[in-house]
Formats: C-alpha cells, structure tokens, sequence
DNA sequence: CCTGGACTTGACGTCGGTGTCAAGACCTAC
DNA sequence: GTAGGTCTTGACACCGACGTCAAGTCCAGG
C-alpha cells in the first residue's frame, strides 16, 4: 500500500508518517516510481507508534518499542528496552499525579476561602 | 527600583518582564532616562503572575488576577473573574488527574503482563 | 576619558508534532 | 491531450514562554 492509505489506516496524516521516517522510525520501501510502499507490518508500526503518542509517550520514547517490533517481536513492550521505558512513563505518570493531586488541593482550598468569606473589595472583574 | 532588581526579587528573568509587559500584564512607569521603574505593588504582581503560572497556569489566564490586584484589591482572587478561572482549571486538574490515573492503571497492567510472562523472542535490544 | 554594568529595542532561536503550501512527477480515465 | 487524484521533496507556520544575541544609550567610578 501506499502513504495515503496506511495514513487512512492508521487515523494519522502522511505529514506524520514522513516525519516518523525522517525520524528513523518508519523505514519505507521505495516502489520503482520513487512512492513509498508500505506492508501491514508497518501498519503495526504506525499503530504502536500512535497509541504510544496519545498515552503521552515522546515521540523519541517510542523508539524502542518500534524496534523491538521490526526486530520480530510480536509485541512492542517485550524488549528489556521497552520496558524500561514503561518503567520511566510510570514514574513519571507518578509524580505527576502527585503534583497535579497537590495543585488540586491547594486550588480547592484557595477557591473555598475565597468564597466563605468574601472581602469588601473595588473590583470592577 | 529598575528591571534587574525587580527580576532578581521575583525569581525571573528581566526577559519575562518584558514579554509580560508586551502581554499587557505588567505596565511600566518610565524614568526620564527611559528606563522601566517599578515598586512593591508590581512585585506582587509579578509574584502572582510566578505562583500561577508555577501551577500550570497558561499566561493570559493569568490577567484576571493581575487586573484584580491592579484594581486595588488585596489579593488577586477576589474578583469573580479570578474565582471562575479557579473553577475552570480545578475542572481541568480533575480531568488531568483522571485522565493520567487511567493511562497510569493500563501501564501498570501492561508491564505485570509483560513481566510475568515473558515471552520468548529474538530481540536485541 | 575610558571602562563596564545595567538598561533600551528588535529580532531570531527553541521545542515537538504536525498543518499547509509550492512546484513538480506520476498515473488513470475520459 | 487533458483533467484530476496521489505521490514526491522542500520549506515555512504554529503554539508559549521565554533565551539569547546585536547594537546602541545611560550612568557611575577611577
């Protein structure tokens, strides 16, 4: 297949599927009129990329997992590499949820004292 | 006092100053040489232009606040348009929290997976 | 006078993952 | 042959909050 259709496929655009071969994710076989020409393993490719993305991974933390699949694996995350990586997501998702648990907290408190007792105040907003 | 001083007490750069002035956030009187001149009440903008945007607060969400002071009042979130945009950003930290709690579980659970069984695989990285 | 530090404005660079446009090549159908 | 769709590469635009550099002004100290 082509770039527009695994694009179609894989719910991206071919903008994205030429950066990730920029990138070095995305390899493309060349037909002999210069088009790329793409398999259903790319397909798997793109998929794992993309579900990686919207997880919040970086493009860049993606890597491993597209190389573990190019390297026969039938799944992204079962490289020592990948896993690695879920490792780090992990503890990253961790403390963010602590800060954001925090900032939460914090807000809460502001907005009810802010409420309960309503200063005198000239303000115009 | 001058922009250099006024930078160091806040913790920024004259840099942010700038830009926030150029937003509209933080007017300056200007001395006869040209130069900007500022006192406390403008520290204390800017200070609570750093604690909002030090909690995830996109700049210009920050003006509500900062005309709130500017107005005369005491704090920044006493005006109704200040508690509102407090509404708001509590509602996206719930969603944030949520959403990060959800991709943080389907993480979890995919590296106990990966983990307690491996399979066998050729990889190698 | 000269040096040097702080100030001024203006403008370009950064990061990431694209969107979008341009100009041209290819291929199919009519 | 020509219209139109998909493809190619290249390059600029975007967002936000600045960093950083350039060239010039202001002022105090020696």
């Amino acid at each position: 297949m082509r770039i527009g259709e695994l694009a179609q496929l894989a719910g991206t655009s071919t903008r994205s599927l030429r950066y990730y071969e920029a990138q070095g994710l995305l390899p493309a076989r060349r037909a002999p009129n210069g088009h790329r020409e793409y398999d259903e393993s790319d397909l798997r490719l793109v998929q794992e990329i993309r579900s990686l993305l919207e997880i919040g991974f970086a493009l860049e933390e993606t890597r491993p997992f597209v190389e573990c699949l190019r390297a026969g694996n039938r799944a992204g995350d079962v490289c020592p590499a990948s896993i690695e990586v879920y490792r780090r997501k992990l503890a990253e998702l961790d403390k963010g949820i602590t800060r954001l648990n925090e900032i939460r907290s914090r807000l809460a408190a502001q907005l009810a004292a802010v409420q309960e007792r309503p200063h005198p105040h000239q303000c115009e907003h």
